[in-house]
DNA sequence: CTTAGTAGGCTTTTT
DNA sequence: GCCTACTAAG
């Protein structure tokens, strides 16, 4: 096995050591992908079936990377059959598979955050609860606490320590809503994402010879980012190795970032508590970043008392020190950041593609855009609003949803009026009501109204049978049509497009569009299944759909931008040069971290995630005050700063003119400066340069299109046989043209991506 | 029932 | 500053 030699030594170790239960503690940097990678093409070579290696990874990005990586070294054929991918999709498909076993059915439902947040807060009206007193989002964390943690409601409620904190933060019925939201769910037929782990752990504890079955089957397992695991996961992990010992978790305690989400470091600390005869191995030697970043990093770390420690080191050049900017608006932060970007670029040798900004929080990426967007900057912003949370694409979903699974109560809610018929809140509320006294599924009423008495005049109960109708009709097809079909006539005849072809407005057409390219999607993924010679239907697009995050859908990373994102979002990744903004007190670390040493420990660790992202060259910045929350705050540097060993750092003597004014004039100062700034930014934007991800304000997407149709064809006849580009389909030619409703349309074929049938006011059609 | 306009609330990170 | 939830008018 040739490819051995590809890894040092402690690595290599590492991979060889296929015996018993491993703890491979990985260094930033130190190669911990090419370890797991590298490990399961051993397991193959070594003639153990690709069936039985079961790999978790926390994204789907992760595990597809992975699964090519092993493609090009065992071939794809072997690597297809690999257990790989997310917790929450291998573990739903085997809550599918066995869904006999369950509460649920094959088809259930997966209802994402805001499902979850939009039951709760029915629930807490139900309850009569106060809606101040009793936030949803807040109840939906406490719940998500209970069940990563295996509580159920009946737990819940025998449990003392629970009943006084919930006493204590005021939400004493908090255990009342947990146990009728769990109902709801079952009724509804459909799992959060926190039910996909908790659910396969009681399928697990009531049915041994479920979970002897899988035991037998995954005779290697494998975990990925272990240091973000949470105690659902830890279980399901460990049930299934206990017997065979065979599992090897690789992560790095240093990155552990996820606490928020239920994630306990103390799996990764206390690993070999769980398995005796653990053998630990340690990657420390970080191949991607200069030693003057590694150094910085290392010493930040060290001031964290809960770890495991170790010697991470770097035998790359020294490099230059970190850099630390300091500004006195946020603004001016941006334009400085902007400056050295292009500094890089122009004098550097840098590709703005090998350069990214990383912040702590979302909301900062605004002003940063305005500063690059003024020089010019391609950007890529990454999270954010992702493409699956958007309203348009939510609405189109939650059809399928409700096709697919009648039960599913939030997808009806959601759609029951959109496009708006006729059925107003005061409907709704009589069915939802009609159905809980009656302990039915909202669909069973609509299904015999008679029956349950539902109290409407004609007219509404004509809207509502018809509703029932067209949903009937779509759910007749679901096992003829495939999934890209079958959306395709749920978007035309649902209505959902009509309304947005007569709105003109640039926000309907980024909605237009978006549906197209969800449409695309499911395209693909027909195209992939049937391929694959598996099914393509509706239900196995959603059931995947689901679990997809914006992530997944990011594209290249070969495009010549520079990437804007969280320091969470950034995990994984590497960049020749790192600017990391808004270094400030209750930002970074963030407010909410300061009541306990945890959580401080955590956001330091975010700061370390944060430094060792930079292969060569890294930035720190911090404004003396900055916008937020729609007022101006004054701000110290970050603590975080002073934890690293100023050796490595550059810092300049502050700059006279951002010094900290105290003086009684100062907010007029601080207003001309800000204005000064506004003004220029209304200036006219290089659009072609410049990509902005749609996100909750969507009027910056509808600039970017205004100013580009003025090169694109619109409302004109379009010759036949002609050729044009497209920015998604690419280059196409002409086949036919056709006006309906006075919008012409034309069918373009694109070769490869085949025909496309386009309204040229949308299109973007550039001809050639 | 729908729409538009306004007041009030809230703002960490996300599989 | 943004989003939502409520209110008033069509």
């Amino acid at each position: 096995m040739e490819f051995l030699n590809e890894l040092n030594e402690s690595q290599r170790k590492a991979v060889e050591y296929i015996d018993g239960a491993s703890l491979v503690i990985a260094g930033a940097g130190s190669g911990k992908t090419r370890v797991l990678t590298y490990k399961i093409a051993y397991l193959l070579k070594k003639g153990i079936h690709p069936t039985s290696i079961l790999a978790l990874t926390f994204t789907n990005k992760a595990a597809r990377e992975m699964k090519e990586r092993i493609a090009s070294m065992v071939g794809e054929k072997t690597a297809r059959y690999l257990w790989m991918g997310t917790f929450h999709s291998v573990f739903s498909r085997i809550l599918r598979a066995e869904a006999d076993k369950t509460d649920f059915s094959k088809n259930f439902s997966i209802y994402d955050s805001s499902d979850s947040n939009s039951l709760i807060k029915s629930i807490i009206k139900d309850l009569k609860l106060d809606e101040k007193q009793y936030k949803a989002s807040q109840v939906h964390a406490r719940i998500s606490f209970a069940k990563n943690n295996l509580i159920t409601p009946e737990t819940y409620r025998t449990n003392a320590d629970l009943a006084k904190a919930d006493l204590y933060s005021k939400m004493p019925r908090l255990v009342d809503i947990y146990e009728i939201y769990s109902q709801r769910c079952k009724q509804a037929d459909a799992m959060d994402f926190d039910d996909l782990l908790l659910q396969t752990n009681l399928l697990f504890r009531n049915r041994p010879d479920v979970l002897q079955k899988y035991r037998d089957a995954f005779s290697y397992i494998l975990v990925d980012e272990y240091q973000d695991t949470n105690f659902a996961q830890y279980l399901i992990v460990r049930k299934l190795s206990e017997e065979h010992q065979r599992i090897c978790v690789v992560g790095d305690d240093a990155q552990s970032i996820y606490s928020f989400r239920g994630a306990n470091i103390d799996n990764i600390l206390k690993f070999r508590n769980s398995y005796t005869n653990t053998q630990v191995f340690k990657l420390e030697q970080n191949y991607r970043s200069t030693q003057n970043i590694v150094n910085a990093a290392n010493s930040l770390i060290d001031k964290n008392s809960e770890q495991i420690r170790k010697t991470v080191f770097s035998e790359k050049e020294t490099g230059k020190p970190i850099k630390i900017l300091n500004t006195f608006t946020d603004l001016e932060e941006g334009v400085v950041v902007a400056e050295n970007i292009n500094h890089l670029k122009f004098s550097q040798n840098f590709s703005y593609k090998e350069i990214a900004i990383l912040y702590r929080t979302n909301s900062q990426s605004r002003v940063l855009e305005e500063a690059l967007r003024k020089k010019g900057i391609p950007y890529r912003i990454y999270g954010g609003l992702s493409f699956y949370q958007r309203k348009e694409i939510k609405d189109v979903i939650a059809y399928c949803r409700l096709v697919v699974n009648h039960n599913d109560e939030e997808a009806l809610k959601r759609i029951i009026n959109v496009p708006a018929r006729g059925i107003g809140d005061t409907t709704v509320a009589k069915l939802l009501d009609c159905a809980r006294t009656q302990a039915v599924s909202v669909w069973d009423v609509l299904n015999d109204m008679l029956a349950y008495n539902l109290q409407v005049n004609a007219g509404t109960a004509t809207k509502l049978a018809n509703f029932r109708k067209v949903i009937s009709v779509f759910a007749a097809q679901t096992e003829t049509l495939n999934a890209y079909e079958l959306m395709l006539q749920i978007v035309k005849v649902s209505g959902i497009i009509n309304d947005t072809y007569v709105d003109k407005s640039p926000e309907a057409m980024s909605r237009q569009e978006n549906v197209q390219e969800l449409l695309k999607a499911v395209h693909e993924f027909c195209e992939q299944k049937t391929k694959a010679g598996e099914t393509a239907l509706l239900t196995d697009f959603l059931s995947e759909v689901s679990l997809l995050t914006d992530q997944d859908t990011g594209d290249d990373g070969e495009s010549e931008k520079i990437t804007m994102m969280t320091v969470h979002a950034a995990k994984g990744l590497e960049f020749r040069a790192v600017f990391i903004v808004g270094m400030e007190e209750d930002l970074f670390p963030s407010a909410y971290s300061l009541d306990s040493d945890r959580s401080l420990e955590e956001e330091r660790r975010l700061f370390y995630v944060a430094i060792t992202r930079a292969e060569e060259l890294c930035f720190i910045s911090y404004s003396k005050t900055r916008f937020r929350n729609g007022k101006t705050n004054m701000s110290n540097p970050s603590r975080f700063i002073r934890d690293i060993d100023p050796q490595y750092l550059d810092a300049p003597s502050e700059r006279p003119e951002t010094r900290w004014k105290e003086s009684a004039d100062w907010d007029e100062d601080f207003e001309f400066e800000r204005k000064s700034f506004q003004r220029d930014s209304f200036k006219p934007r290089p659009v072609e340069n410049t990509y902005v991800q749609p996100r909750k304000n969507l009027t910056k997407v509808g600039d970017a299109h205004l100013q580009t149709s003025k090169q694109i064809i619109e409302n004109k006849n379009l010759p036949v046989g002609a050729f044009v580009k497209h920015a998604v389909f690419g280059i196409g030619k002409v086949l036919e043209t056709t006006v309906t409703d006075g919008n012409e349309k034309a069918e373009i074929d694109f070769g490869e991506k085949g025909k496309k049938s386009l309204l040229l006011k949308f299109a973007k059609l550039e001809l050639l």
